[in-house]
DNA sequence: GTCACAAATGACAAGGTTGTCTTTTTTTGA
DNA sequence: TCAAAAAAAGACAACCTTGTCATTTGTGAC
């Protein structure tokens, strides 16, 4: 392994300024900087973490916290963020964070002084905690946020177009000529629950067509036993909807064991989408259409920003929100609603 | 943050004694070492890891590369590995390693020198080559084989015993009075197949019944499309079976679908039983009854053994095998067979 | 051509641990 | 009791990087 000694006699320098290049830091000749990267280069030389751990105190790992560990999500987030940190030469180290501990910063600053990280990214509901930014600032570690409920100034966000994917997988239910379709909310505290419900109803206000009435829409809180509840109450109800559109592909997934209990079958008696494209999508049968979060892509970015190679932009609060872009994963829980339901 | 020089300085020995203590070396007086393991203690004193990093050229923390992980299963055992390295104050790094790729030992040699880990768990498939078993020992790194195949001699693994698990679902069907019981096996290259096949039958042999016919073992491959179709195929021959066992969970999932398309209750017309208990076992409806896996501890003795806190019985090549406790979860998948499709 | 000043570069220490080698202390055997 | 050997403890360097401060080089004005 070169160290830093072996590329400043290469170049013919102290090793001090192979630091400076190193550290993009000023008071060096282009040309210099010139002939220090190339040594860099054709030494293979890559600087030690444990040294610069030892110097400043910190490594140079990136850090984040779990809270809700069994979740599919949070599973899909983890393998993201590991291709994420392999591709930048980085490396994850994650933590579990207990939500019903009160003491929210002790946890971070616990896992702050283990694992030295340098910097973290803070998925829900850890990115909507002002303490624990303002932890992380007082610590001085970077982060960016991860689907955070609002922007705060200064600070990066990576995030998707709720309100759009849920308008576009809305406005796939409405090409197949449903105009009775159903939504269950996920859990009323989750921005994301607003915002899917707003794109739900943006579709139809944007064709012109009368919005869905509030017997419509059923709050499923992102929880299996809620959401089989709520389905099996619109599914019974006296004029029932012929599509359901569910804000997570496991409230879908009990939409499925609903409509099987009543002996509707999929997608020729009823019209079912999900949301986020975990497994469970793919297990249940028919296999789901829903929207696919781009989690590889919001890991990439938040990689990006904590490692400088994606400046901030810096020009107002709004700004440094990097949107993702979605997909509808279009598969067989879909059809035209049946004549026979809709008299 | 307490150094050795401060522990040395309260104990009023040399930093090189403190070492010794820590590391249980050899040449210290027993009054000495209890005076440094005090002002240790009393400093709350804990060492650097980037300090031993450097020294040593190598981390402290325990590695573990994933291949498939996108399963329910990888995602608990990571939070199991998570949760055990965190009380055990060591940290996590998981990476990915890509099945497909050739260079097997690559992979790990890439992982080692990255991380600088000084210790691995190695699980399925990876904790069977010999070719990564003898990576790890030319770089002298500690391992643990996480459910291997077969055990190696002089190396810890921890497991659990799969053949007696399958046993003892099996009997918790025959004790409801199921007589014909199919079973859908895993992927036949995998041990656990095996060995969740033979306590299958294992069950029936104790009982001095006769064994299941061949035609009730359908092979799965540990994958639901698979197992649909075999399920399918079980369901709806001449004289199909009251109960079936599958070998996964998410193979059971594939009998739920295969049932409810068939117009088949659970448990009513079908009893139904998994393997695993990943959270798929508790999303579908009924709740499937199943063996859940106790990777929990398993984890904790594979951070343990890594650890040196429990050494490793060397009397002979199997005794160092950890079996952990194994339980049966009884949900809602199983009842009486029904007279209506036994005759 | 000289001086003042700024820019570029370098020498050196520090950070916490462990290996090597040396010194001190204790034990053993006569 | 003393020498010799063994055991215990210590001094110091090394690991690789970055911050501080000193030194050299370059620039522009007189």
């Amino acid at each position: 392994m070169a160290t830093i000694i072996d590329v400043a006699k290469q170049a013919g320098v102290s090793i001090k300024t192979v630091s400076r290049v190193m550290n993009n830091q000023a008071n060096v000749r282009d040309s210099t900087r010139r002939r220090v990267r190339d040594a860099m280069a054709s030494l293979n030389y890559s600087p030690s973490d444990a040294a610069r751990q030892m110097r400043l105190g910190k490594s140079t790992a990136i850090g984040m916290l779990y809270s809700d560990p069994g979740s599919s999500y949070q599973s899909r987030l983890n393998q993201s963020m590991i291709q994420a940190c392999s591709d930048a030469g980085r490396y994850l180290v994650v933590g579990l964070f207990n939500e019903d501990d009160d003491d929210w910063v002790g946890q971070l600053q616990a896992f702050l002084a283990r694992t030295k990280v340098d910097s973290m990214v803070l998925v829900p509901p850890m990115c909507d905690s002002e303490n624990l930014k303002a932890c992380l600032n007082d610590a001085s570690v970077k982060y960016v946020l991860l689907s955070p409920s609002s922007p705060t100034p200064g600070v990066s966000a990576v995030t998707m177009d709720d309100r759009k994917a849920a308008r576009e997988m809305t406005e796939h239910l409405l090409d197949y000529g449903h105009e009775r379709i159903a939504h269950i909310a996920g859990h009323p505290d989750h921005v994301a629950s607003f915002l899917r419900r707003q794109g739900f109803e943006d579709a139809f206000t944007e064709r012109g067509m009368p919005g869905p009435d509030s017997s419509q829409v059923a709050s499923g809180n992102f929880d299996f036993r809620c959401a089989l509840s709520a389905a099996e109450k619109l599914l019974t109800s006296p004029n029932p909807p012929t599509a359901i559109f569910a804000a997570s592909d496991d409230m879908a997934a009990a939409v499925y064991m609903a409509a099987g209990k009543l002996g509707l079958s999929i997608p020729e008696d009823i019209s079912i989408t999900g949301f986020d494209d975990v497994p469970i999508a793919q297990t249940i049968w028919p296999a789901l259409t829903t929207v696919a979060q781009p989690l590889d892509n919001m890991a990439k970015d938040a990689v990006r920003v904590l490692s400088n190679s994606l400046a901030p932009t810096t020009k107002d609060a709004n700004s440094n929100f990097l949107v993702a872009p979605h997909k509808i994963i279009t598969r067989e829980s879909c059809g035209v609603p049946s004549a026979n339901r809709r008299g």
